[in-house]
DNA sequence: GCTTGACCTCAACTTAAGTCGAGGAATTAC
DNA sequence: GTAATTCCTCGACTTAAGTTGAGGTCAAGC
């Protein structure tokens, strides 16, 4: 029942485990909304270690910033979200990571199919099989195998 | 039974869907070895593709190229990998598909346990054990929860 | 035999997710 | 009331995995 001071952004991060650098960046991609005192500095809600405790997870999971932040957004702004708020946006997550489980084990399959067959030939191995390419990390190649069909030769 | 003449980069690119700048970025990473025509140009072998193909699919699967450099680096250089090069090859990275898919379902494990409990709070949730925090992709926190049996209040 | 088109090198730019440091204000501690 | 912390902003730097462009050569078609 005390009054809920606020934290400042060193508090946060020793109970949160981020840097203070990261806290902030955080901040300038909109993940968090901290308000400030009158001398200019972020005064943190409660509420905001759950949030930000929350991405590191989401990171964990494999999630960038920007769609952790479209989960984020579907909380309330300014009221401390609800158990059932907190609930929603898990079981969202969860979804997430079965697509992401389904998809590893899908290439497993493929790899299996592979295996001793000695294959990775081009024109019949599964993996080469565009599917789920390019859902990766990062800036990789743009132009993927859209066109295996064209590769007529053996390699 | 045709001489292997040999292909330019232009060919390998178009083969394996890779793109010309990625295929002389790989090369510089010590992924290939094409060798140089009298004018300079590099020369690329068929089993070449093998090798790039088999590094697209690693990519698939989230090896980094240094990751992928160690596994390649077992095939031999000169002589065309074999069928059994390449199933030793593959076997090693079914394994690490293998722990990839794990980590994704201790997670997900996690994550049930924490659906509907509402807690996301750092004294009870699993999901901030850092266990196997980190190991994701580039450049991240370097400070993590490794303490965090020091919070003391609840969020 | 010359004109395209493919290739060469090298340096700079890109994105994601931060980190680091400089230079300067705000708080807290005594 | 001042010293020591903590915080502020802003710009530059980092890594991974490439892309893009400039300025210049090589090779192939006719």
């Amino acid at each position: 029942m005390a009054v809920p001071k606020g934290l400042a952004i060193g508090d946060v991060a020793a109970r949160t485990g981020l840097s203070v650098s990261a806290i902030r960046f955080y901040e300038g991609r909109g993940l968090v909304h901290p308000e400030r005192s009158s001398g200019g500095q972020r005064v943190f809600l409660r509420s905001d270690i759950r949030r930000l405790s929350f991405i590191l997870i989401a990171q964990q999971i494999g999630l960038t910033i920007e769609e952790i932040s479209q989960l984020l957004s579907s909380l309330p702004e300014r009221r401390t979200p609800t158990k059932r708020d907190w609930t929603r946006i898990s079981t969202a997550f969860r979804h997430m990571l079965d697509e992401r489980i389904a998809l590893m084990e899908r290439t497993r399959r493929k790899l299996d199919g592979c295996i001793g067959c000695g294959c990775l030939s081009l024109k019949k191995c599964q993996l080469y099989n565009p599917e789920d390419r390019a859902r990766g990390l990062g800036t990789g190649p743009r132009f993927l195998l859209e066109d295996v069909s064209v590769v007529s030769t053996e390699t």
